[in-house]
DNA sequence: GTGTCAACTGGACTCGCAGTACAGTGGAAC
DNA sequence: GTTCCACTGTACTGCGAGTCCAGTTGACAC
């Protein structure tokens, strides 16, 4: 049973963690197989080519992100009804779970695809596309709940502030990085969220 | 003379706009040596390897950005003696000027070599890093002076607040990119902006 | 027990690209 | 007239992606 464990996810997994290592063009097949303990030949069986492994990836990485937004903001919700202290409950969590992300969060992967575009098809590229469109709507249906009941104090394009939750993301991981240090994006999450603070404010 | 402008500059101008356009791994030496119109040996002559090619392009790449920083806040003081006006200004000027820029921003290499690190050598990866360092430098000294005249509504880390505009335009780059969207990073600069009104409004 | 199919193995091959090596050349500077 | 810089051109190695395909192995079907 144990050398049959689905050999597509294995071949996932292993790809995965090197790919999150050192990315994606620097993680060859021949590693992969050797990793999976597979030939060349079962690789191509299940996958196309690198392409077919990106889409893959990604299909399942956004499915997990998912997951996890989903979990983590319910875990919010318990805490707190109020729409505005939710999110800032879950901000929180969010900026913990990344410091206690030892190789740094697979967000990653976006950016990463993002950044090697021509070296993906159509398909890798639209997924990569609406994964960002889907945080986009989540966040942005959070905030609308928010501004319905705390008057923002600025006027502020939910779409833009819904996409700077990703963003904010995407840029403490490319300092984090670059600069090879720990907490960047918690850090910015927070300052994140001190801006929402100030933002929804109540009036006086 | 037309054909002798400083081959090696030619050389990084084709390159930086190959990389720019579709990445690092995806341009090619043959594509380079095409467009400046050299041969290989020339290439080699000039760039011991790729990895020197990438050297040379963050080097003066980080010049430009440095200068166009000094240049836009420069501006802005002009405008405005107030350390907080100054700011406000020149990250409206940092907006427009990201809107007007086609094909995006080059503010991609250094998000684009952090994902792509291990195809550079250490010298590359360091350059990287001393870049947004040199920008965290930049904006805290900046974010003092204002921390200085209007005391902050919220505790902010003032080194995390600085690189608070790195990762909110690597962020909105990054947006841009995966979303195929125009005005991702100037989106964000501006609620980065109104972040900073809200948190060193003056008190009552 | 035979047949079938999915899930592989293994090897041989092509292709494109990075990088090496080096011999030769043309023109400017001294 | 020589030297040297800035190349050109060619020929080579090596690696990794991707293709092709013939053959094996084990499960289940009938």
């Amino acid at each position: 049973m144990d050398p049959k464990v689905d050999t597509r996810s294995r071949i996932l997994d292993i790809a995965e963690a090197a790919v999150l290592e050192k990315g994606f063009e620097a993680t060859s097949i021949e590693e992969i197989v050797a990793g999976a303990e597979i030939s060349r030949g079962g690789f191509f069986y299940h996958f196309k080519d690198k392409n077919a492994l990106a889409r893959a990836m990604l299909e399942r990485y956004i499915e997990v992100e998912n997951a996890l937004y989903d979990d983590l903001f319910a875990r919010a919700r318990e805490l707190n009804d109020d729409p505005l202290h939710c999110m800032l409950i879950g901000l929180k969590l969010l900026a913990e779970m990344l410091e206690e992300m030892p190789t740094g969060h697979p967000g990653c992967v976006i950016a990463s695809t993002a950044y090697q575009d021509r070296l993906f098809d159509a398909g890798v590229r639209d997924l990569n596309r609406q994964a960002i469109l889907g945080w986009r709507k989540r966040f942005r249906g959070m905030f609308e709940e928010i501004a319905a009941v705390y008057e923002p104090r600025e006027p502020v394009n939910l779409d833009a502030l819904g996409d700077m939750v990703s963003g904010v993301v995407e840029g403490g991981l490319v300092l984090q990085r670059a600069l090879r240090e720990h907490n960047n994006a918690s850090e910015q999450i927070m300052l994140f969220r001190s801006y929402l603070k100030l933002l929804f404010a109540p009036r006086p």
